[in-house]
DNA sequence: CACCGTACTATACACTGTACGTTAGGAACT
DNA sequence: AGTTCCTAACGTACAGTGTATAGTACGGTG
């Protein structure tokens, strides 16, 4: 019965292939049966590989999270945490159904881990005490992934006419009586729905609290790096 | 047939049925036919009322929204703001199905818009100026989703002892020689993935930053409440 | 060669959202 | 009071979904 030979299948493949109809067909539209059917073969032909649909998330996720740069050595830990921080943006950009694996799903893979520990070591290495790197990990993480999560969302709204329509007029029909500063600020709030310096704001914002922080506390928790030339 | 009598149905009850549906079975359980069931009503009755799931969705979100109460009036902004936040996330973790719909939709509708107004006022009598003000409570609004929603998200794995279980092998499989900064802070980024204090950890980052941003432009821009017996 | 584990297939089930066409309850008007 | 008409709710149907269960044939090993 035209029965597809034996090893054609692999983890990998069947994961490279998710990815491909993700983004070609979109993140709900995505199937495994789809899957199957680009592979030519059965739907339960995946189940050999992944558990279930959810574990073929997680493999994705981890795929896509290995294409993220290392953290660059040569540069002061403000702009090492930028460079994560806006990479793991780019890549969500590039790939927007990373988003709803990152928000659906707890972190797990190699791949995950080794971003995490990306992160962490320049926070850890700034002079950042154990606690405060892991809350301040957490916290960038989460900005990015709900800033970015929300400039996609409102990226697929732009995009379907008649969707953004109805959101227009159902933003202009707000009454300037009840609602003036929405009214007043309309124009400025659809320019911040995203791009690159809505981000950076609010990342600017977390690191300006960061080293703020720091400064406060002084300077004597800060490790190694002590410039003798300045005395 | 037991046709049921004509106006038992209603876009509120809908909503209301839907709402603890979503709370009871899980959001992901969710479906028209579970709702329309627990109504006693063939599945196409709510299409009367609601042109579709999406439809139903944004009525349930914002029914939520409505639940949020006002800015306390007598406080400072940054108090304000803290308010703001911490309200929604609270109603966020009171109803987790609030985070995806928040995720996954545009805003819309009134009582959203009313939220809105609420900050973006708090903002603006602050003396942010149009920009920065749109800029500020879309950065805070995009952290508070992204914190809550991994918070959610986390607290649900933790709570399915299987899931959690797979978890920690996952994490305890690391090498400590690939991953040691993971491995050394695993249990303080275990306690660092929800809480109170993590979530005004990172929203008080961002409002030092605001408070940093704010004295180095300094006080000019300020409007209106100028204190007089100050000279 | 025979064997066996396993990579794949076939079938089936219980669901989903919703398009389409039908029917009957209630209000409004003659 | 009778007629009409609108529309709320119904029934049926379709094209999908994820996946449980059972079967089949291929490839490597004895």
């Amino acid at each position: 019965m035209a029965r597809t030979p034996r090893n054609t299948l692999s983890a990998d493949l069947i994961v490279r292939t998710a990815l491909e109809l993700m983004e070609s067909k979109g993140t709900d539209a995505f199937s495994l049966r789809g899957v199957a059917a680009e592979l030519g073969v059965g739907p339960m032909a995946l189940y050999t590989y992944f558990r279930n649909k959810d574990d073929l998330y997680d493999a994705v996720r981890d795929h896509l999270m290995g294409l993220l740069p290392a953290v660059p050595a040569d540069a002061a830990w403000p702009d090492q945490v930028r460079a994560v921080c806006r990479s793991l943006r780019l890549l969500m950009l590039q790939h927007p159904c990373l988003a709803q694996l990152l928000a659906s799903r707890p972190l797990s893979g190699h791949e995950t881990a080794r971003v995490a520990e990306g992160l962490l070591g320049v926070l850890r290495s700034a002079g950042f005490d154990p606690e405060t790197a892991a809350r301040t990990h957490t916290t960038l993480f989460t900005y990015v992934l709900g800033a970015t999560t929300w400039e996609i969302q409102m990226a697929a709204e732009r995009r379907d006419p008649e969707a953004w329509r109805r959101l227009r007029t159902s933003m202009e029909s707000l009454s300037a009586r009840d609602f003036p500063t929405v009214v007043e600020l309309a124009p400025e709030l659809a320019r911040t729905t995203g791009g690159n310096d809505q981000f950076n704001y609010g990342l600017d914002l977390l690191l300006a609290g960061l080293t703020k922080n720091k400064e406060e506390e002084g300077y004597s928790e800060v490790p190694g790096e002590v410039f003798e030339e300045e005395i």
